[in-house]
DNA sequence: GCACAGTATTGGTTGGGCCAATCCATAGAC
DNA sequence: GTCTATGGATTGGCCCAACCAATACTGTGC
């Protein structure tokens, strides 16, 4: 009966009819599928396949599902979706980190020139904040290497806030695993040069606060560059 | 004791169980899974639950199933990964195209830089080849924009494997979606701007075969920028 | 008008059953 | 001896029916 030409799996065919109906505006964003039931049978499958599809898109971020209340569809936006992506980055393999770096120092160029011509001067504030978070030195105290680490993270979030894309603030956030953060700042920590990672941030910092779009690219770029020639070396 | 502070459904910790089991090496890439079956029973979930979270790792990339033969870890490549991110970005709204394609300028850029300095003459070969076939002009003839869409997606297909980085390659990809490249080709030949694009990409050539990694980023960035300039007009 | 209990609705989960594709070992043909 | 095909055994694909759990809704009593 189906006989459809395309590779068929009644769940995945499933999928993208349920993807086709969110793009085609059917179910619109924030908007509520009919129940699994009904929706079962107007899609012609049992119950199960399709809530293996909605299962499926669900993980993808593309559908919300509430017990109780319904399943809605997302707002899509990039944060959204791309907070998935973040998840394939994760277990990605060692081999491929140094390419996501090159990649991430390429866009933190970008983030950091936009934001030095937008920021604002609450954004600045925060910024001093965090900088002042990362200098509580590891190495004394109980050393809590996390504390940096999060403190790093928050930094590099509000700049890619301050450059107001969203598509972009949501790869430069995926590519920047929390592992890889937190290896980095530990491998600092042991080598001594935890105060130029410091300085480093500094640099970023100054070239926003002096709305210095040129200079807070390079500086951005060299502070990635930076923990790309760390992590090659530490492969050896 | 729930208490925990993720949300656990049975099926949703599922998936992350076998996220784990994955990044661990418990399953390495490439590698098969228990049955379906056997697994369920060792996960303590009912098979039907265990089903949703393996065709949701399946959609994400990360898992394969082949009927009768068993299912497997895939290669987790970048591109494999990225593959399903370009699925989201498909469904992203218009609002965010130029989000996009502001990303998509910085990574075109340093995937030209890139290839200025490693391009292999093949290469340069196949991407004169791809040039000639853009340059049929879609206003005689059948008026097929498709041909000369699908030129200029291998066009930058052989830029980004120059590169040499699978995960720039991945990115760009995905944030070239089809239709996007469909829309522009088509505005170009309603407004008589055809000839410029197909100089941009001229120029880009040129730029690799004089192994010129400045230049060639510059061009590149310059042809993503006018993307955007003509995208950015259309939308008033 | 408001708090609360009961009920209907809805997603979450389970177990069992059967189908279809694949693999594999064995028997048969050449 | 090598190749073929034939028939199980294995494995994922799909469905059904029922029950659980969380949420929304409704009507009652105050």
């Amino acid at each position: 009966m189906a006989g459809n030409g395309t590779r068929t799996s009644a769940s995945g065919e499933t999928i993208q009819h349920l993807k086709k109906m969110i793009a085609s505006g059917e179910f619109p964003p924030g908007g509520r599928l009919p129940t699994e039931r009904d929706l079962a049978v107007q899609l012609g499958v049992s119950r199960n396949t399709l809530r293996e599809a909605i299962r499926a898109l669900t993980l993808a971020g593309l559908l919300e599902a509430r017990q109780g209340d319904g399943t809605y569809v997302t707002s899509l936006s990039p944060a959204m979706l791309l907070d998935t992506f973040a998840m394939l980055v994760e277990l990605s393999a060692d081999a491929t980190v140094l390419d996501m770096l090159e990649v991430r120092r390429a866009l933190e160029s970008v983030a950091a020139t936009q934001a030095a011509s937008r920021i604002t001067d609450e954004q600045l504030g925060r910024l001093a904040g965090h900088l002042e978070e990362m200098r509580h030195d590891p190495q004394r105290g109980d050393g809590s290497v996390d504390e940096v680490v999060h403190a790093d993270a928050q930094f590099h979030a509000v700049v890619t806030e301050a450059a107001g894309n969203p598509v972009l603030a949501a790869l430069i956030e995926a590519l920047s695993t929390r592992t890889l953060r937190a290896r980095t700042w530990r491998g600092r920590v042991d080598q001594g040069v935890f105060d130029r990672a410091i300085r480093e941030h500094e640099a970023i910092f100054e070239a926003l606060r002096d709305r210095d779009p040129a200079r807070a690219g390079a500086v951005a770029a060299a502070h990635v560059a930076g923990v790309e020639a760390f992590l090659r070396a530490a492969q050896h």
